[in-house]
DNA sequence: GTCTATACTGAGATAGAC
DNA sequence: GTCTATCTCAGTATAGAC
């Protein structure tokens, strides 16, 4: 379980790359620098770009679901777990900074692409959204719980793009905290 | 002034690929083929696909300007205006949902390709927000107009993400409906 | 002012030696 | 499992004919 495997690497360099770079502007070249194996080396162990595109793109998947499972474990009631997710932002604002949101901007441009794993690619949306959803609903928001994990998305999303555009992380706490009072105001409005 | 020239048309073409496929996918072949010109022929015009770039986005500044004052022009309150701001929202949904927010997206590429041109790119965020603070402190709302208009930015962007990601028209007019009531409570709110 | 021919570059991909 | 050598192909760029 403790030695990566070549493999490993290379998906872990892709995943860096593609999240710093974007996806098309990252080469073979540069994940092969990246990982110190020559270029020809990982056809080895990948076919083809998409697939290493795949690979990532599951790795993430797994690592959110884990993620939301600790948040589910550590958050005892519903709020906490939703100011979780609202407080990723500061965690990550530095990253969010400088290469944006790694969910978004990824879907964005597999968009344009019209790329064979855009719909993969937006399952890590949908993670979030079902997983939020169902906090909302325990949180007594069963009729519109949907609606406030999207809003929720939406706004999260937006404090990404524009903190990246202005390379501005006062702002990112500026919404956090607006985000917060948001929270809160959908508690009292528990039906 | 009618009479629209070579350029104006590899310009014109360049600006509805760039957002249709984005900046780095889309290739001198396709502009060209968009123009029914000669591939070779274009380096007449420009010189490279940085400068085509440039020109694109100088147009989108100059188009963006007019729009904002035309605003000006039929909105006779603030409020008005600022609404107009959030219905392109509706009028462009179409859009919206397949290829996402043209200045958006556009930011966030050039941000992930650190491309020399990124900062006048996101220019056309900063024409938005200085406009858009402007309405808020005619509104009566001086004090806190700059994060007013940066708060309405990110909501629009997030809601163009989402979307597009979720290829959803629905979702933008849940969402326009709600900034429609936040504006109002922003001008019930009015110092 | 427009087009053709051509050269250069780098990315994606394969074969086969070690 | 890793390497080098090599191929193809598309995108970029230039020179010069018409």
């Amino acid at each position: 379980m403790k030695d990566k495997t070549t493999r490993d690497h290379i998906v872990e360099a892709a995943d860096q790359l593609f999240y710093q770079q974007g996806y098309e502007h990252t080469s073979f070249s540069d994940i092969a620098h990246s990982v110190q194996i020559s270029r020809g080396n990982f056809y080895y162990h990948f076919k083809s770009k998409d697939e290493i595109l795949d690979a990532v793109i599951h790795v993430r998947l797994a690592n959110t679901q884990k993620m939301l499972e600790r948040w589910e474990i550590e958050g005892e009631q519903p709020v906490d777990r939703i100011r979780s997710f609202i407080h990723i932002l500061i965690a990550n604002r530095a990253k969010i900074k400088r290469y944006g949101c790694p969910v978004g901007t990824l879907s964005t441009e597999l968009a344009k692409l019209d790329h064979g794993s855009k719909d993969e690619a937006n399952e890590l949306f949908t993670l979030f959204r079902v997983w939020l959803r169902r906090q909302f609903k325990l949180l007594g928001r069963k009729a519109d719980a949907d609606k406030l994990a999207m809003h929720l998305l939406a706004r999260s999303q937006g404090v990404a793009t524009l903190a990246n555009a202005f390379h501005d992380e006062k702002f990112i706490k500026q919404e956090v905290k607006q985000l917060d009072d948001w929270l809160n105001s959908c508690v009292e409005n528990t039906v």
